[in-house]
DNA sequence: GTCCAGGTCC
DNA sequence: GGACCTGGAC
């Protein structure tokens, strides 16, 4: 079927041409392998640079990170998304502190916020061991690379794919060879048109030979996100605007202005406002703005409200433009964020 | 604007 | 199986 031999030999040569060069390669610090493997799940390496970079300055080894407050690590991470992931960094970061970091793919596993992806990731780069890291770019590559045409979320064949993977780990550079196969998916057998002429393996590739490498891996189709609609409101009071600090699930502990989730008219703003024990003059529309999330879309029609006095409200806090700025926010209050500093910047 | 990609937890 | 976020390509 397929020279495992030749497509591993192939691949690091190429890798040792081509790889990409990221601040996170060339270590196998174990906590900086970690970091850089958390902030890339569901995210582009591209993305991750600069995160990464401050992260490390900050934080340089697990016992400050260990050390720090929860919400500094949230402004760390503030518009880096999947915010349990760095709330789960955080919490892991005491448990490695104490215990120092298991060395096995199934140790690794146990620590909150690891899954079978970067467990496999960190075991193969920092501790050498030969497991088959399968993200999002692997699974596209061995399923183009072994013609795999059922799709691939079902359970037989996703054990199928990581045998596959085992198959292609070489003994003594089995971290390389995940990296390898992880910028072939991100550089070249990329999602849509796959750009095989310039590939190593093209010529090993059984899909390449059946012909239509671009229709793999077959996905189950993504549902659409149900639209929400939400009155934003800035309620100011002399140089401070409201922020409520979020208890829900969803962008969890970070700030988010008042929302009123369900209405986008300025008189439901009001009277939500009101629920919450504040007296305001009538609110001022500000615009729109939209932010979509896997499972739902915020439409958001922005408004500011004057109170009267800065009446504290559950998990709320009156914050200068200073605190705007230092506070973990959600990039979903981008829009509303610059309005808010707009506004209080003519006080 | 619209479409798409991308791991873990519960 | 659903919840969880954002940005890049087009």
């Amino acid at each position: 079927m397929l020279n495992e031999n030749a497509v591993i030999a192939r691949l690091l040569a190429w890798y040792d041409a081509h790889k990409r060069d990221l601040p996170f390669r060339g270590t196998r610090d174990p906590y900086r392998v970690w970091v850089s493997e958390i902030m890339l799940q569901q995210t582009r390496a591209q993305t991750v640079i600069p995160y990464y970079q401050r992260f490390l300055q900050r934080f340089p080894d697990v016992q400050a990170l260990a050390q720090a407050q929860e919400e500094e690590v949230l402004k760390l991470w503030e518009g880096l998304g999947y915010y349990s992931r760095a709330r789960m960094l955080h919490k892991t970061a005491g448990i490695v502190a104490q215990n120092g970091f298991p060395t096995t793919e199934q140790g690794l596993r146990e620590l909150p916020g690891i899954g079978p992806y970067t467990a496999a990731a960190i075991a193969s780069i920092a501790f050498g061991q030969p497991a088959p890291a399968i993200d999002g770019n692997l699974t596209r590559v061995l399923a183009r690379l072994y013609h795999i045409e059922e799709n691939v979320r079902i359970p037989s064949v996703a054990r199928q794919l990581r045998r596959y993977g085992e198959n292609l780990m070489p003994p003594d550079r089995p971290g390389d060879m995940n990296q390898a196969l992880m910028d072939l998916g991100a550089t070249l057998c990329v999602p849509g048109t796959p750009e095989c002429d310039q590939c190593p393996l093209s010529q090993l590739c059984v899909a390449f030979n059946e012909g239509e490498p671009e229709t793999l891996p077959v996905l189950p189709d993504a549902r659409p996100p149900r639209p929400i609609p939400m009155a934003v409101a800035l309620v100011t009071h002399r140089d401070q605007v409201l922020l409520i600090q979020r208890r829900e699930k969803l962008l969890h502990n970070l700030y988010v202005f008042a929302l009123c989730e369900g209405q986008d008219d300025e008189a439901s703003a009001a009277r939500h406002l009101k629920h919450l024990g504040l007296s305001v003059q009538a609110g001022q529309p500000l615009g729109s703005a939209r932010h979509v999330f896997t499972h739902r879309v915020w439409q958001m029609e922005l408004y500011h409200f004057e109170a009267d006095a800065p009446i504290s409200v559950p998990h709320g806090l009156w914050a200068t433009a200073q605190q705007l700025q230092a506070l973990p926010i959600p990039t979903a209050m981008k829009v509303a964020r610059q309005q808010a500093l707009h506004i209080l910047s003519d006080k």
